[in-house]
DNA sequence: CCATACTAGTTGGATGTCAAAGTATCTGCA
DNA sequence: TGCAGATACTTTGACATCCAACTAGTATGG
């Protein structure tokens, strides 16, 4: 995260003038846009990291486990994860691979597809994501750095981002 | 990024939905914003890796490399580039460790303090840089997913994240 | 002058990302 | 029925992140 202290200048302000001095006016608004979405998210991922550091997870061995909370059966074949989370395959590979070290999780062979192997949810698993859930709403989400509803303004313009790079049809499911 | 093709829902609507349906109201605006900033630097981190990869660059690469560009010397100390950055020194090392290599920047020792060390940018560094901010400006700053005026105000919403968490002072340097 | 506190940068390790390539299994069609 | 193409997951390697601990050098105050 940040170095020590804060800088005395804002650091994107300071590159997009340096982007305008150089002629590059026309992408001066979307390298603000980007290089500002990369600041916020490692802003986000520090005080992620530090509200789970306690339940000695990290951000994508919670999601996981949350994932397979919300279903049915507490299991979900690796690859429907990783589509669901918007991951690679091999990092699903890595990330259920260290759930299952710690004993949170278990790889159980599908019933009935040889390719498939289903990520299961352990009772030690589910319990430590009471505690987890809990401490990121207090921590994290609960403070998100703006208001309620500039974050509901913020969520919809990064909606359309989402959706114009194809992650779901932008019609499917409209916000209420 | 996505696995293969779009998902039919939106899964950070369905995730939010989730949220609300365990009685944890109060945090799901929060949540949504959080996993949209993180969903959308990926897919940004995915189209600038893509654009540079000719080059044979990273963007961290990249962003040290045109940071160097923009001082007067470009040579800076490994801490202030740090700072700039707003990465760890350990990042910094690891950075510098791999453009050294390649030949695009060299260490050299501050002439009159013993802590530091100068990155200094190389001929071939500056030279690949003109090509890659083409790159870069052509295929993903101008074209960010949303239009220009709804670009600015993400910037402005983000700006005020970044300054709550202590980047910088707000009042120091305000928008036009 | 010296002890202490601070700064600068490195090293080792953990983490998770994705690309590329691989093996194993399933499906659909000729 | 056989095979091409697809799917599922793993492995390897590259990449960059940060934490914790370390060494070396500088600044400050008594």
């Amino acid at each position: 995260m940040s170095g020590p202290g804060a800088l005395p200048f804002d650091p994107i302000a300071e590159a997009r003038r340096q982007w305008e001095g150089h002629g590059w006016e026309d992408a001066a608004d979307g390298m603000a846009l980007v290089t500002s979405v990369i600041r916020v998210q490692q802003l986000y991922l520090a005080r992620i990291d530090a509200a789970l550091r306690p339940f000695g997870l990290s951000f994508a061995r919670y999601e996981l486990l949350t994932l397979l909370s919300f279903t049915r059966t507490g299991a979900l074949p690796l690859s429907k994860a990783g589509r669901r989370l918007q991951v690679h395959p091999a990092s699903v590979t890595n990330v259920v691979d260290r759930l299952e070290a710690d004993g949170l999780v278990r790889r159980v062979p599908h019933p009935t597809d040889g390719r498939t192997t289903l990520v299961e949810l352990l009772p030690a698993g589910r319990d430590l994501l009471a505690g987890a859930t809990a401490a990121l709403n207090a921590q994290v989400f609960t403070q998100p750095g703006v208001a309620a509803p500039d974050a509901r303004r913020l969520v919809e313009l990064l909606r359309h981002i989402r959706a114009s790079a194809g992650d779901f049809d932008i019609d499917a499911i409209p916000l209420p």
